[in-house]
DNA sequence: AAGTGGTCTAGACCACCTT
DNA sequence: AGGTGGTCTAGACCACTTA
């Protein structure tokens, strides 16, 4: 019978952990243990360090030597700090895709930016998000810096229960829109200096968008 | 008498195998399972796991579903990537010192680029990695990202093991000095636009530097 | 000197790829 | 089906902290 699905514990354990902190049933700032997690998530200290390794990779949790792990403060400073780590990279990636873009990657990004436009014509929020997505995959793929990608994407995962935590108002959209525009045109231009600045930018404004919300949602619960 | 440091094993491994991938011990692209890491180390197999997920993290190996880690190419290709990553995080850095830096802070700075110049002076290869280091540590600080210095302490280990693989050349150190002082400048004159462009620079001409020394040892070999 | 907390080993287990 | 290869559990062990 053993129901067990081919992602390991200490995965699951991740996700669970990661949105746990960011639902708050770990606190700020609290204490914790790994025999108090192995108890309460019903499985062996070795899956539990594991995972803790890894969201201390993600900043959601800090280790100390024989003290335990501590939850980090996932809150307006931490958000504004990894959102600078990602404009950073996301502008590098810009620049580099507009030095390497052909005819046909240029095309490829075009029917990205016109597909979120027609997702937010239908306002079905899921379409809008994987359109972004999409969008953004195919410019950094153009980049070709899969280190990058893995920084970029291991940070994903915590700003996506981050979102999902605060009921993710749309917003912004039009601004979007345009932002997205001015992206491709200095891509397709090949002027490097111009993506990295417009892509640094969009990336800005979604952490001010982002930082907007949780300090909305703070003085909603105060 | 167990001879215990107080670093645990997965962490020397991860040291130990970082070093041999750089140092050519495991092939570039070659096949890697758990037993023969844990037969070879004379570990079992859960540390060996531990120190393969951290290396993956830094980029050094790939793990596959079911089928073994995979050594990456640390090639000119690689160090490119890694060091781009570097660039637009160091640049970040420096524009966010540049906003904040207070007068102590300059002062600082202005200290430890002298110290750098100082143990130029000396010839002291050590001296001057450490005062380098220094250097960069206090910008970085005064920045007070920590989850970017994370990122950044991550890949320095492999970049230190790349270094001393290569014999460390150590060349450039006049131009060095006088990348400092512009970043010196820009930060103390409060332009964030131009401590970014000079950061970025200056760790785009460190990468330079190492593809240059990495085409050489390539064709030394050849 | 007790207590807390993380790490290691060994072996069983199970999932995916190959024949 | 067989083989390869990663993961989990349990318990012993050891290091660092606190009284």
């Amino acid at each position: 019978m053993s129901s067990n699905f081919s992602t390991p514990a200490y995965a699951r354990l991740r996700e669970q952990i990661r949105s746990d902190v960011v639902s708050g049933i770990w606190r700020l700032g609290q204490h914790m243990t790994l025999a108090e997690l192995s108890a309460h998530y019903g499985v062996s200290a070795n899956p539990v360090r594991e995972a803790l390794h890894q969201l201390q990779g993600e900043g959601v949790v800090e280790m100390r030597q024989n003290r335990g792990a501590v939850v980090r403060q996932v809150d307006a400073v931490f958000v504004k700090n990894m959102y600078d780590v990602r404009s950073a990279i996301e502008g590098m990636l810009a620049a580099e895709a507009a030095r390497r873009a052909t005819e046909d990657d240029i095309r490829n990004i075009r029917r990205f930016v016109e597909a979120y436009e027609q997702a937010v014509a239908t306002g079905d929020i899921d379409r809008i998000v994987q359109a972004n997505r999409a969008l953004h995959q195919t410019i950094n793929r153009i980049a070709d810096n899969p280190l990058a990608l893995e920084i970029f994407d291991g940070r994903s995962s915590l700003i996506d229960a981050l979102r999902r935590s605060l009921g993710s108002r749309p917003g912004r959209l039009d601004e979007i829109i345009i932002e997205h525009r001015e992206i491709l045109a200095a891509i397709a231009s090949g002027d490097a200096d111009r993506a990295f600045k417009t892509a640094q930018q969009h990336t800005t404004r979604a952490r001010d968008h982002m930082l907007d919300n949780i300090k909305e949602a703070a003085g909603a619960t105060a």
